[in-house]
RNA sequence: GGCCCUAUCGUCUAACGGUUAGGACAUCAGGUUUUCAUCCUGGAAAUCGGGGUUCGAUUCCCCGUAGGGUCACCA
């Protein structure tokens, strides 16, 4: 390979949403690239008109730049804009028409493609019969017997035509990175189309084409690019250029073991974001969907992926997308977040209106209990929808029999809760969780821990389970501690 | 159906011929300054089947089986 600088890309169709696959594609391109001081570009492959959707290079880019994975080269985001960057451009695929019909026509000149002018019905008409006799559908050659007078006539009347890669006798074999030789008898593949007839390539033709005039040294992608990859390495030989290093990655998959996709639950790098998980947890974990470092290692950032990654090291079957996995690297990445990052992202991120009725020293005081127990920022808003988090803003209802202890009687509980108030009321250091634990710490000890402090605890949320007491206490102040525990004991006394 | 790819705990995976088949998530049990959460400890849990090659196969080869991908003027 005559490939000197690693240059890796990532090429998108516009025709829907980045999805958690295609963001694991570019990462690992990435990474080859950064790991090698090489570039990593992003080319927008547009040819195919009717499947187009307004918005979705923007947000190819927005999700792209929220990972953390930004193009040296190519299309870019300049603000809310996009542009491109880089000196063999344009690397928008239908501002290249031009490009890929000189290349067209060489390939026809050299007796590499001919041109088609077959009918969209003789075609059907032609794969309906040869599936009907059991045979594998291909273009039967029809317009290759074409003599040159025929073709300029055709083109004269102004019939539309496709141009198709005529496949060579032999096998085609080439290399992937990842699962080693690959071979495939010529015999089996079709006259690919290389140029529609509305003058737009089609991919195979677009991609040899852009790969080798954007000096690209890895193609990695996919598994499903698979089988067309011969097409491809065919395609290289015509034009006499240089193969690229084939990389495949193992499919992404449902939970029924089938590519991913929509339907199946979320796939979409958006429907991660918008529930509210850490761009650094979203990666690490894509990352090692396929590809560990083969020690027992799991906690990677960015920088630590480019320096360890490795295309050989990568797995050849398929890994199931396993949310619950996710949660796991998210809780992770939030344990090592400071507590402002913390209440940023929570700001940033909650869309209801309930995280408006916490001011902001509520928010910061009960910002570990919230750490401790969310997988994700949306868990929040979860939270508060239904209502788990009310207690630190309205009086609970207490129901009198579950203020006691287990196997304590309502007297000592009594009794227990007025001794509370009065410890609690004389308290002479600062009202924080841990000098409210300390304060109370001898006398529950001498009563009975939990008889004393399940009491509290449920005096001041109402609730089965809720955080440790001496946090509700300090969270509450001082007075509305105490107002809580007289509404528990006047509950008993009813 | 043709062609191609793949196959280790439920899940993600490690073990590049010799290991009590390792780790993580999930799960279960126990423990930790009441409950929940956190944390700690421990348990259960896998080499698709059949043939070879070899002193020895998860590992190499073949055949099955299963799953997936692909067979468009879509990418």
């Amino acid at each position: 390979m005559s490939f000197s600088v690693v240059r890796t890309r990532f090429a998108p169709s516009p025709t829907g949403y980045l999805h958690v696959g295609g963001l694991r594609t570019a990462l690992y391109a990435y990474l080859v690239a950064k790991q090698n001081q090489g570039k990593f570009l992003l080319r927008v492959e547009d040819t195919d008109r009717e499947r187009f959707v307004e918005g979705a290079i923007e947000d190819f880019l927005k999700a792209l730049n929220w990972a953390g994975i930004n193009p040296d080269e190519g299309v870019c985001l300049e603000g809310e804009h996009i542009a491109q960057k880089g000196d063999l451009g344009p690397y928008i695929q239908s501002e290249r028409l031009d490009v890929y019909k000189r290349y067209s026509d060489q390939l026809i000149e050299k007796g590499f493609a001919y041109k088609c002018f077959c009918t969209k019905e003789r075609l059907d008409g032609l794969r309906e019969e040869l599936q009907k006799k059991g045979e594998v559908p291909k273009y039967d050659r029809h317009c290759l017997g074409l003599t040159e007078d025929e073709i300029n006539k055709n083109v004269s009347e102004g019939q539309p035509f496709v141009v198709r890669l005529k496949i060579p006798e032999g096998i085609t074999t080439f290399k992937d990175e990842i699962r080693g030789d690959i071979s495939y008898p010529n015999k089996d593949l079709d006259d690919q189309v290389l140029m529609k007839s509305d003058g737009f390539p089609t991919y195979h033709m677009a991609v040899v084409v852009d790969d080798h005039e954007m000096q690209i040294s890895h193609v990695i992608r996919g598994e499903e690019w698979i089988s067309s990859t011969p097409k491809h390495i065919i395609l290289y030989n015509a034009f006499g250029w240089d193969v690229p290093v084939h990389a495949h990655l193992p499919l992404l998959l449902n939970e029924d073991r089938t590519k991913l996709s929509k339907r199946q639950g979320d796939v979409a790098v958006n429907d991660y974001i918008n529930k509210g998980y850490l761009p650094e947890a979203l990666v690490n974990f894509v990352a090692f969907l396929g590809w560990n470092p083969g020690d027992e290692r799991e906690i990677f950032s960015i920088k630590e992926l480019i320096k360890s990654f490795s295309l050989d090291k990568v797995s050849k079957s398929g890994a199931f997308f396993n949310t619950e996995k996710l949660d796991w690297y998210n809780r992770e990445y939030l344990k090592n977040i400071s507590m402002t990052d913390f209440m940023i992202g929570i700001k940033n991120f909650s869309q209801i209106e309930s995280i408006k009725n916490f001011n902001e020293e509520v928010l910061l005081k009960i910002g570990d209990i919230l750490k401790e127990r969310i997988s994700k920022y949306k868990d929040i808003d979860t939270m508060i929808e239904e209502g788990e988090l009310q207690y630190f803003f309205d009086k609970p209802n207490l129901e009198k029999n579950k203020i006691p202890n287990k196997n304590c009687d309502v007297d000592k509980t009594k009794e227990y809760l007025s001794a509370t108030i009065d410890i609690l009321s004389n308290m002479m250091s600062d009202w924080s969780p841990e000098n409210i634990k300390e304060t109370l710490w001898d006398y529950s000890g001498e009563k009975g821990r939990g008889d004393v402090l399940w009491p509290l605890r449920y005096s001041l949320c109402g609730k089965d389970k809720s955080p440790d007491p001496f946090t509700l206490a300090y969270v509450l102040g001082k007075d509305e501690t105490i107002s809580r525990i007289k509404n528990a004991i006047s509950v008993l006394n009813v």
